[in-house]
RNA sequence: GGCCCCAUCGUCUAGUGGUUAGGACAUCGGCCUCUCACGCCGAGUACAGCAGUUCAAAUCUGCUUGGGGUCACCA
């Protein structure tokens, strides 16, 4: 155990983006590798792009991806509520806070003034962009009129922390400006809402992505301001898309949950993005174990990694043949009904069948997809393959086969193999000469795993029947 | 443009003053083989550039170039 409180603060303006569950993930791993506590929060105060099911897609996420949290939404937890729109006057508490201690004031201006002096100050070509000018900083009078809070940033000296992965970083207060706290609604802004956020439910470990560490001098201010510590802070680089832009729907499935559609398994998916941003000397595949072992933010790179399907699936499949075929049946079970196959759970021959095509599959989808001869009557015929091995040239052969297996006992890989093989020989045959022929009358297809196991695991009769099947397309070809 | 960050094979990276610069994915050969895969063997490919520090630099310093982030009453 330890007292290191870590979270994740998504904003519910869509799916859980991957780079947001990779966020998510680091996060989980520190906690879970020291003992500490994983903490989720909705940053909702976007009430224009925030939706319901947006929280939903962050929760079905987080729970798909095995990423559970410690204190948060459902959970429940000591510094609750864990949405920010729910925690408005701890907000309102700590701007009166600032205010009364002088870091803050109330500013008056609207909206419509600022935006005249942002367009004027940009008419003159000015060198940096428009900062406000600090009018209601100076002022005395408190008119009855919407407000927003304003902070009173410094102008002069430097803020700057030691980033765990990053290293030090300083940046000149004279780039601040008296950033709002407090929108005229009495709803916070993010700097500010996450602060207090942060301050409140005692996190002391800050992990975010790169993005944020321009938002970091302001949210050192305020925690300063307030008499609060400063978190220990680590950015994360981002993942870009493999041309260099900013990764989105564009360039690869980045909704976590498609992962799931796509036939994914979570500890696959959280493996690459464990590795795209982070290492450990040169092991490539990790359970989940493994990463909460080994996990730690002086590995983590400086470096934008960017996204790679081939190597991303290379880990899928890596983590797929880890399965022993029992669990590999398991997940691949909603996959052969979602394309319409009817196998029951307990079905004996789903665990052998998958076991056939692990060597062959990377996904649960191309799993469902190559077993899904072995339980559809009759099965599949790929047309180009039917063509061109079930010919009239193979049907004695085909025919001559079944009744050679009829009857075969034990119906197994090893039997089968022996009986064929001698079969062969005695009639100056190659397997090679029916390979082909057999392999489309059992299967449908010219591509399969090995013909004696698919026998196996179709059994004598399904076999013979297929078998015999075939030899009368081939007939008739 | 200002500020900040970053820079090793095509990609993810190992490397923390002295290495034949390693691994993985991808690519290209070959082997295996009843098909497709798997597996095995092998190959090519990298320290952005320029100065400097040092006996010695991918590793330290500076500059240049390149890339990224951010400049809201969004998060």
């Amino acid at each position: 155990m330890s007292d290191v409180r870590v979270r994740f603060a998504p904003s519910p303006t869509g799916y859980l983006h991957i780079g947001g569950a990779r966020t998510a993930l680091f996060n989980w791993l520190w906690a879970r590798k020291v003992g500490g506590k994983f903490i989720l929060r909705i940053e909702d105060t976007d009430r224009g792009r925030n939706t319901a099911e947006s929280v939903q897609a962050i929760f079905d996420s987080m729970k798909w991806l095995g990423l559970d949290w410690d204190e948060g939404p459902g959970i429940g937890g000591p510094n609750g509520p864990y949405f920010q729109t729910e925690r408005l006057a701890l907000y309102h508490a700590h701007a009166e806070q600032l205010i009364a201690s002088g870091h803050a004031y109330r500013c008056f201006c609207t909206k419509e003034e600022l935006g005249a002096a942002r367009a004027a100050h940009e008419a003159t070509g000015a060198k940096h962009s428009f900062r406000y000018p600090g009018t209601c900083s100076r002022r005395t009078a408190q008119p009855d009129l919407p407000y927003v809070v304003r902070f009173r940033a410094p102008t002069s000296g430097t803020t700057g922390w030691d980033d765990l992965v990053k290293g030090r970083i300083d940046v000149p207060n004279d780039a601040q400006q008296d950033f709002i706290l407090l929108r005229n609604d009495g709803v916070p802004l993010y700097n500010f809402g996450a602060v207090v956020d942060d301050v409140t439910m005692n996190i002391n470990l800050v992990a975010r992505g790169d993005d944020h560490v321009v938002n970091t001098p302001p949210q050192i201010l305020i925690y300063e301001a307030l008499g609060y510590p400063v978190p220990s802070l680590a950015h994360l680089p981002m993942i870009l898309a493999p041309n260099g832009e900013k990764l989105s729907k564009r360039h690869a499935a980045v909704s976590a949950l498609e992962y799931a559609e796509l036939g994914y398994l979570p500890d696959a998916v959280l493996n690459y993005l464990a590795r795209l941003g982070w290492s450990h000397g040169d092991q490539e595949i990790f359970s989940r174990a493994e990463l909460i072992e080994h996990f730690g933010w002086d590995h983590c790179g400086h470096t934008a990694g960017k996204y790679d399907a081939k190597k991303f699936l290379y880990v899928q499949t890596e983590h797929l043949r880890a399965l022993d075929d029992a669990t590999l049946a398991e997940h691949a079970l909603p996959f052969l009904e979602k394309r319409g196959l009817v196998v029951a759970a307990d079905e004996p021959r789903l665990a052998a069948a998958v076991g056939t095509v692990k060597a062959r599959a990377a996904t649960f989808v191309d799993v469902a997809d190559m077993v899904d001869f072995y339980f559809r009557e009759p099965p599949v015929f790929d047309p180009k393959a039917k063509e061109k091995f079930l010919v009239p040239a193979n049907a004695a052969r085909l025919e001559a086969l079944a009744t050679l297996v009829e009857g075969t006992a034990p119906f197994d890989h090893a039997t089968l193999e022996a009986k064929i093989t001698a079969w062969l020989a005695a009639e100056g045959l190659q397997i090679k000469d029916i390979a082909q022929a057999a392999r489309v009358a059992l299967t449908g297809r010219a591509q399969s795993p090995g013909l004696f196991e698919v026998m196996q695991v179709l059994g004598e009769e399904r076999t013979v029947a297929r078998l015999r099947r075939g030899h009368e397309l081939a007939q008739g070809a």
